[in-house]
DNA sequence: GCGACTCGCTGCGTCACGCAACGAACTGGG
DNA sequence: CCCAGTTCGTTGCGTGACGCAGCGAGTCGC
C-alpha cells in the first residue's frame, strides 16, 4: 500500500515538473517578447548575473549550448542592446570578456524581480527545511542532468 | 539571525533554481539533437505525451507559445517524423486534432527514461513528505508564472 | 623561432518563426 | 434560407538565429 502511493508520488511530482519547466519556458518567452529580446537572450541573461566573473565568449557558448559562431552573434545583439559590454583579457590577448552593464542588466531582473515578489509570497509559505529539500533537490537534478549529457552525447544516434 | 538565515536560504534557492533551469533547457537540447529534432519539437512531446486528450492545433500553440502558423509547420515536422497524425474532429470539421502514435512516442519518453532510471534513484533518496513538498511547489510556482505571463502581456512594452 | 593549438570572428546556407491573407466551416440575425 | 461575421487551419513571404567551415591573431612547446 505504502508502495502504491509512493507511485503515485512520483507520477504526480513528473506531472508537475514537466508543467513547471513548461511554463519557465513559456515565461521566458514571455519577458523575451516584452523586452523586444529572443528567448535564448533572456536566459544567458539569466545566467550572466549570477555568474562569479565575467565568462569568455567560449564560456558563454558553453553556457547557452551554442557554437562559438553563434555566441559571437549572440555578444554581438546584447552589446548592441546596451545590456553587455566587450573586455579584453590581459592575460590572454585572443580571449575577450563578456562583461555584463549593471544599469542595463538591472533593467531585465526588475521584470524578474517583479515577479520575484509574488515568488517571495510563494516562498514564504514555505518553512526552512522545506526550501533546504527544495534546493537540494534542484542541485541535485542540475547535476544528474549533466551527468546525463555527457552520456547522451557519448552515445551513437538513433537514426 | 533566524532572518539573516532565511535570507541565505532564498539566495541559494534563487541560483539553484537559475542552474536547474538552465541544465533543463540544454538537456532539452541534448535531447533534440540526439533525436535529430528541434528543442520545441522535444518540449511539445513532452506536453503532449502528458495530455489528457488529443489537441487541436490551436492548442498545440497555446501549449508552445507559438503562433497559429508555426503550430501547424511544427506538426507537419513530427507528422513527417512519424510522431503524431492528423485527426479530423467530427464535430467540427474546421478543426484537426494532433493525435500521438504511441510507438514512436515511446522512442522519445525511452530517453526521458533512461534518464528516468538514474532520476529514479534521485527520487528514492526523498521520503513521501518530501516528494510532496517538491511537487506542491512546482505547482505553485506554475500557477503563479501563468498568472505572472497574463499581466506581463497586458503591461505596455518599456520600448 | 617555427609548428601546433586555441581564441573569437565572419561568409554562407538552412530553416524555424511571426505576420498577414486565404478558403473552409460554423454561427447568428433577418 | 441566406448572408455577414467569426473562427478554424493552412500557406506565401520576409526576417534572422543558428551550425558549419574557414580565417587571422595570439599562445605554448620543442
Amino acid at each position: 500500500m505504502t508502495a502504491k502511493r509512493r507511485a503515485r508520488l512520483y507520477e504526480e511530482m513528473s506531472m508537475a515538473s514537466r508543467r513547471y519547466l513548461a511554463s519557465y519556458v513559456l515565461f521566458n518567452q514571455a519577458i523575451a517578447d516584452h523586452l523586444g529580446l529572443h528567448p535564448t537572450d533572456v536566459q544567458f541573461l539569466s545566467l550572466l548575473s549570477a555568474a562569479p566573473a565575467p565568462p569568455t565568449v567560449r564560456e558563454v557558448a558553453e553556457m547557452t549550448g551554442l557554437t562559438t559562431g553563434s555566441a559571437t552573434r549572440l555578444v554581438d545583439r546584447l552589446e548592441r542592446g546596451g545590456y553587455v559590454t566587450r573586455t579584453p583579457d590581459h592575460e590572454d590577448r585572443r580571449r575577450v570578456l563578456v562583461t555584463p552593464v549593471p544599469d542595463r542588466l538591472d533593467r531585465v531582473t526588475a521584470v524578474w524581480d517583479d515577479l520575484g515578489q509574488a515568488w517571495q509570497t510563494l516562498l514564504d509559505e514555505h518553512t526552512d527545511e522545506e526550501l533546504e529539500v527544495i534546493t537540494r533537490h534542484m542541485n541535485r537534478a542540475h547535476d544528474l542532468s549533466h551527468a546525463q549529457m555527457r552520456r547522451l552525447r557519448s552515445q551513437p544516434k538513433p537514426d
